[in-house]
DNA sequence: TGCGTCAAGGCGTAGA
DNA sequence: TCTACGCCTTGACGCA
C-alpha cells in the first residue's frame, strides 16, 4: 500500500450522487468535481468499455489506485514505514455503493467475488463496508439528535430545518459528527 | 495551515 | 482459536 500511484482526483461522495440530484450540491467546487467526475467516467467508460453505455464495472477498467503490495516501500524520515491510506477509484466507489445499497452485509463469496470485481482485497472490501456501516449509523445517530435538539425547541423538523439559520450554528457545534451532512445514502429516505 | 474526509489500525466482543 | 463485527482513533490527503 503506498501513495506511489496517484488516483486520477480526489472525489466525494457527493459527487457521484450529485450527478442524480444536482440540486443538493450546488458550491461551485462541488459542481467542478461533478463535472470533472463525469468527464473521467466518460473517460474511462470509453476507453474500457467502448461497446456499453453508462458505467458498467468491468475487471479491465478498474485498475485501481489501490497501492500494491510492492508499494510499501515508503519510510518516513525516523525510519518507520509511512502508512499509506488507498483511494478508490470512482467507479469502485460507486460500485461499492451500489452494493451496500442492496445489501448492508456480504457473504465471504460475495465479498471475495466483489473483490475480484473491484480488482480489491477482501479485507479492502470488508473494511469499506465495515466503515461505511459505521458511518451510515453515525449519520442516523446525528439526525436524532439534531431532531430531538430542535423539536426541544419547538420547531417543525422539515420545514425550520431548511429556514432556520440555527441549523448552521448547531450543527457545528457538533461538526466532530460530519456525517449528518452526507448524502441521503442507503437509509437516508428515513433521515430526509 | 486548519479542517474535513476516509482507508486502515487497534481493541473488545460474539459466534462457530 | 479464528473470523468478522462494532466502535473509535490514527494518519494521509485534498481543499479553501
Amino acid at each position: 500500500m503506498s501513495g506511489t500511484v496517484k488516483p486520477l482526483t480526489s472525489f466525494l461522495i457527493e459527487d457521484i450522487l450529485s450527478v442524480k440530484d444536482g440540486t443538493r450540491f450546488n458550491s461551485k467546487s462541488s459542481l467542478q468535481n461533478v463535472e470533472r467526475w463525469k468527464e473521467e467516467c466518460e473517460m474511462l467508460s470509453e476507453q474500457l468499455c467502448p461497446q456499453e453505455t453508462g458505467f458498467r464495472v468491468q475487471t479491465e477498467s478498474l485498475d485501481s489506485s489501490c497501492p500494491s503490495s510492492s508499494d510499501l516501500s515508503s519510510f518516513s524520515s525516523s525510519g518507520k514505514q509511512k502508512r499509506s491510506r488507498a483511494a478508490f477509484t470512482h467507479l469502485q466507489v460507486l460500485e461499492l455503493e451500489k452494493k451496500f445499497n442492496h445489501q448492508k452485509y456480504l457473504s465471504a463469496p460475495e465479498r471475495a467475488h466483489l473483490a475480484s470485481t473491484l480488482r480489491l482485497t477482501e479485507t479492502q472490501v470488508k473494511i469499506w463496508f465495515q466503515n461505511r456501516r459505521y458511518k451510515t449509523k453515525r449519520k442516523q445517530q446525528n439526525f436524532e439528535f439534531c431532531k430531538d435538539e430542535f423539536k426541544a425547541e419547538g420547531l417543525s423538523l422539515r420545514e425550520d430545518l431548511v429556514r432556520s439559520s440555527l441549523i448552521t450554528t448547531f450543527c457545528k457545534t457538533y461538526q466532530y459528527r460530519p456525517y449528518l451532512w452526507d448524502y441521503g445514502g442507503p437509509w437516508g429516505t428515513t433521515l430526509w
